[in-house]
DNA sequence: TCGATATTTCTAGAATCATGGAAATATCAA
DNA sequence: TTGATATTTCCATGATTCTAGAAATATCGA
């Protein structure tokens, strides 16, 4: 993952009523749910849901359906595993590399 | 993690010059470096990554130790862990759970 | 003590962001 | 077609954030 996109979802995600959203939305599991009901389930009105959702929409953390009248909101895993990724790789020392990268020891 | 902190966390790193400052010290390793350095490391003006060393270490995902005239910094691997931990917790389903999540199976 | 160096705090301006009311759009059911 | 429902887009406002110059603080060496 790059800088950039690491960038976008850590955004998306730094945000209280986003990282909410994102925790139900996982909560909902890959069935999803739709804006009204997260809406109501979340105590935010539908346009401040709204912009919050196309925010983590552009991240790449959650993918929309239209299903008739409703539009149904999923978290995508993909992403998330990259973001994560993304953490270990760059911002992370795992405890048996530390050696390593002090050069204390060739790993 | 608590969500609060969490919220610390990804805020600390959703910024560009604060997540590009914590990948320095990741690094740079367990013996740090001062903040003279890291400034001249990636063009920074001093008091802009006093700026974001301080929210950094806000979010506790680094720490500081004086040494003489310099301040030595260092990333907080544990800090880390627990927001990589909390993202796998909170934000994230594992493949293999995802039939327990829609039900379709129990755990 | 004094001057030099390292870093932080203060400050102000520009930029970005979150919020929610109101209007617009999309879809359905009759 | 019309009215109802679901959702988004538009818009204005208040709040927060980033940046860097200038001043303040801390430490060292002489």
């Amino acid at each position: 993952m790059e800088i950039s996109s690491a960038l976008l979802a850590l955004n998306a995600l730094s945000q209280e009523t986003r990282l909410l959203v994102f925790k139900k939305l996982v909560e909902f599991g890959v069935s999803g749910v739709n804006a009204g009901d997260l809406a109501r389930e979340l105590n935010v009105p539908a346009n401040t849901l709204s912009f919050h959702l196309a925010h983590l929409e552009r991240a790449g953390l959650v993918k929309s359906t239209r299903q008739g009248r409703n539009i149904n909101y999923c978290f995508n895993r993909a992403q998330m595993n990259e973001l994560i990724g993304f953490l270990n790789e760059n911002c992370c020392v795992l405890e048996e590399n530390i050696d390593c990268i002090n050069n204390t020891k060739t790993c």
